[in-house]
RNA sequence: CGGGAAGUAGUUCAGUCCGGUAGAAUGCCUGGUUUGGGACCAGGUGGUCGCAGGUUCGAAUCCUGUCUUCCCGACCA
């Protein structure tokens, strides 16, 4: 234990280990510029997972990958009028094109003379420069519905920033569609929301909340924003996804409209969504311990590592004898296999490293195992491990995959049902909400509750639950806090 | 932008109060013994003490200024 310099999480201070863990991993760094997250190779293998399980969801759907620019002329973003009330605090602008030499000998300065006619604006999200290309388009009922998305970065100058959950510079897609009509572009930004949640709960193994966001939290133009909440292991909020459905105020704004069959111009119907490398946060947050990350198999890099141990060239030569066929044949059910036959760490090294990065199965086989016809296989999940038979020991792992995947599932919702309560008395309310957990309450429906209640209490309405949470029913009641009637019960939670 | 803390080896930090040869652990390199849970021994590598001034015979240490980072608020996917 010697060289195992402080890992374990110190549980009360979670984003101090966080970060630790995060590093140690592997996975990201911060990078000198502010904000901005260096992310490493492990990592951004677990991110190209996520994508491409994601892509295929939306491609089902009949999305369409496109790309738009980077850089968003200032004007665009005005357009729209709640829109840039909600981003232009955290804008960072380009605001010249050309570089010179210091004339004073320090270096190179920015080029007075190459100040751009009009400001750029690196883009928070797209919407903006995505509409002023669909103006040209769209001109016929024909055209519609136009489903895209883009994976990009968008750059948020936030104040203060957080590895995973709030980085300046984040990776993400966002789909932008375009409907004929309001019940269409209502259904599709409500079906997103469903790929989303199938996603977080069957892929992630991330129990989460479908529901709406009261007005206050709503996106920065839309008239209605569908989310999923997930809840973390200290019990804080995480905003998984949105899906907006967005009316026609872009239409409006980028002058959008369409010819319909009754020959009358008509404004398009709108909706936005997105997930980004949150996911990630929300990921490591969900699942990982005190000895590192744990990867629900669907999203694992590396699903089994194959440890031979060994003293010399010979031995390890009579062991692949035995491991190379069944790491074939695990490859072969498409099973994502890693050997380590490197002789420059011993055992007990890569069994911690492998931990440390999650893989969900290790199978380890020595000269012991050799001659009992044995071998011994490890779950990260549970840190268990045993000694088994080397015969059918790729069914075992098949099973062991998706037990894995389905435990992962099961504990994160045994948490999340642990930590959920009702309440219905604003004083036992005002206490129980430092603890971490969220509260099933009764809320009158005006941003002036919620707003004293978040002044008060620093919780705000994670969102209003589209069906009833398991074991519970869906009734009405009285607001906890000023006692009008309120149809149903609202998750209120402290959030990230 | 308010309130706190910190900048010293690749990393984590001690040393600063009370000025006097630049330290530890870990990492990295070499050699040997090891290898079934982060091995051990020996040797080695590695730092303009954030930056700029000042005080002093002498500054990581005292003074002034400045920059950066982190934490807590306001803001947020």
């Amino acid at each position: 234990m010697a060289n195992f310099q402080k890992l374990t999480p110190r549980s009360e201070d979670y984003s101090k280990w966080y970060n630790e863990l995060v590093v140690k991993a592997d996975l990201a760094e911060q990078s000198a510029v502010r904000g901005c997250m260096v992310i490493k190779p492990y990592g951004y293998a677990i991110w190209e997972t996520i994508q491409s399980e994601l892509d295929r969801r939306f491609k089902e759907q009949g999305v369409k990958n496109a790309y738009f620019p980077l850089l968003i002329p200032k004007s665009f973003l005005s357009r729209e009028a709640e829109h840039v009330e909600g981003f232009a605090k955290e804008c960072a602008v380009v605001t010249h094109h050309r570089l010179m030499n210091d004339p004073n000998g320090k270096g190179v300065v920015v080029d007075p003379n190459a100040k751009l006619e009009e400001e750029l604006i690196i883009r928070p999200t797209s919407e903006t420069i995505i509409w002023s290309t669909y103006k040209n388009w769209i001109s016929s009922y024909r055209d519609l519905p136009i489903l895209c998305n883009q994976w990009c970065n968008v750059m948020r100058w936030e104040m203060r920033t957080r590895l995973f959950l709030r980085t300046a510079e984040f990776l993400w897609q966002e789909g932008h569609t375009a409907h004929a009509t309001k019940e269409e572009a209502e259904d599709y930004a409500r079906n997103m929301l469903d790929v989303y949640a199938d996603f977080a709960e069957n892929v992630m193994a991330m129990p989460v909340i479908k529901g709406v966001k009261s007005p206050n939290e709503r996106f920065a133009g839309a008239l209605n924003t569908y989310c999923i909440e997930a809840m973390m292991q200290d019990g804080k909020a995480l905003q998984a996804g949105t899906s907006h459905f967005l009316g026609q105020n872009f239409a409006k704004s980028f002058e959008v409209q369409f010819l319909s069959k009754e020959n009358k111009y008509e404004y398009v119907w709108a909706t936005s969504w997105g997930v980004s490398t949150r996911l990630m946060g929300a990921l490591i947050m969900t699942h990982s311990d005190d000895n590192g990350l744990v990867l629900p198999p669907k999203l694992a890099p590396i699903q089994v590592v194959i440890v031979p141990i060994f003293k010399k060239e010979d031995d390890l030569a009579l062991l692949m004898e035995k491991l190379n066929p069944i790491a074939d044949n695990l490859k072969k059910m498409g099973i994502r296999v890693q050997v380590d036959t490197s002789d420059k760490a011993t055992p007990g090294y890569k069994f911690a490293d492998y931990e440390l990065k999650g893989v969900p199965v290790r199978l380890a086989m020595g000269a012991r195992d050799l001659q009992n016809g044995t071998i011994e296989i490890a779950r990260r999940d549970t840190m268990t491990k045993e000694t088994i038979a080397i015969e059918g020991i790729e069914d075992v792992i098949k099973n062991l995959l998706d037990e894995i995947q389905q435990n992962c599932f099961n504990k994160a919702l045994a948490y999340r049902t642990a930590n959920i309560k009702e309440c219905d008395d604003y004083e036992v309310f005002k206490k129980e909400i430092t603890k971490g957990g969220f509260l099933l309450c009764h809320w009158d429906g005006t941003p002036e509750t919620e707003e004293k209640i978040k002044e008060e209490t620093k919780a705000t309405i994670r969102c209003i639950p589209l069906e009833a949470l398991p074991g519970y029913k869906e009734e009405p009641g009285k607001c906890m806090v000023t006692g009008k009637p309120s149809a149903k019960r609202v998750v209120f939670a402290i959030s990230y």
